[in-house]
DNA sequence: TGACTGTATATACGATTGTATAGTAATATA
DNA sequence: TATATTACTATACAATCGTATATACAGTCA
């Protein structure tokens, strides 16, 4: 009976009576903010273990089962959470940008303003995209497919109105993507004087590939 | 007396009887190679634990002390020879490279082929820069500033002798490099099929920066 | 041949980990 | 009200960790 606590956790209540039972003191949503405040701004959700988030959140270690079946599905559920918290901001941000604005300036801006908020979410995506376990690897990796669909859609449209043409939007979307959060990672060592040269050379970046799209699109 | 087995291994033999002595059984390298069958293809270095190192390497605990101060420093060593050992691949595809090939094109062929011969260093480099202690990331900065560079030259010379001009040489080389890594990174999750079709959409990237960078530079 | 010196090991300690087991507190339903 | 069901805690255990301490071994040099 290898699999007993994580087994509890995931049993379907029966339908006769599942209503019964003492009410939770706890909820998901605490132990997710308690692993927030133990990574910070620069510790790995990988070094989180059972017991530390269960101190923090001011649960028995035993208590966490209730919850999520192991660190990995809360290292997950943080991910989901980072992922929805940064794509809301963008989102809101590129309806904010009025027709005359550029919009990969606006973006990539909103982007480092966030970093510069030490916002709770971002550093978490950008920082683990690339370790733990595989189950680990495909939440950030799907976080970031949500991201390089939003931009394909708003290249195409924003390119056809010019009159233009995008060469690849897949491709095209996605390197800015990918490009965006790897000198975002590299923002997260840097001094506030060092992110803005940092995002402006960033801007150029995406404006090169910009250029070269459009050219190789007509 | 904290400090006592750490300031042992930084002691400089005194230079009376600096042959005097039991020899040494086991090297730093010895030691790294034990670390590298440890982290296998996909796990990564921060996970490895002094004890783990010793066991695998055949020394005592204790001993690995006389070889590296910290798991840490065994890190930053395990990054200095990845990133070494890449660079001498890539320099020598680059220099087979006949003037009418594309560089791009093979040089992005060879970091995936290495990728294919499950090269013991490269996951290393693409998995880990950005978690991990602080000189932990900057050594695998380090090493893609020295990719960069390289890059750099190649990249000015190859232009100008077909009379053409790089917009932003440095952030041209540099969108470049990490745009390769990112993907790079990807690639290891992937099947082989799979990393012929990402190896595609990287030339595709990177020849957009280069036709981007070309119509800004003049 | 000692004495000295650097290398490696054995042993041990306290801390922390994940989790099995058993028991208590609280609640809806019968 | 009695019972079933759920949420949670307390305790315990074996494993692993980093490392302090002490000791044995293998060389060089006097």
């Amino acid at each position: 009976m290898q699999e007993t606590a994580r087994a509890r956790a995931t049993e379907v209540p029966a339908q006769t009576a599942r209503n019964a039972g003492r009410r939770p003191e706890i909820d998901r949503e605490q132990i997710i903010q308690a692993a927030l405040t133990l990574v910070g701004p620069n510790r790995s959700v990988a070094t989180l273990s059972l017991r530390e988030v269960a101190r923090e959140a001011g649960i028995a270690p035993n208590s966490f089962y209730r919850h999520f079946r192991t660190v990995d599905e809360l290292a997950v559920a943080l991910i989901e959470c980072a992922g929805r918290s940064l794509r809301t901001i963008i989102g809101a941000a590129r309806q904010r940008v009025g027709r005359g604005q550029s919009v990969i300036g606006s973006s990539v801006e909103v982007f480092l303003a966030q970093l510069d908020a030490e916002d709770q979410f971002l550093h978490i995506l950008l920082r683990e995209g690339n370790v733990g376990s595989r189950e680990f690897r495909q939440a950030v990796e799907h976080q970031l497919c949500f991201f390089e669909d939003e931009l394909k859609v708003d290249l195409v449209r924003l390119v056809s109105l010019n009159g233009g043409a995008v060469h690849n939007p897949d491709a095209t979307a996605r390197a800015m993507t990918r490009l965006v959060f790897a000198m975002g990672t590299r923002a997260l060592d840097m001094t506030a004087a060092e992110r803005r040269a940092l995002a402006e050379e960033t801007v150029t970046m995406l404006r090169m590939i910009m250029v070269g799209t459009l050219a190789m699109g007509s």
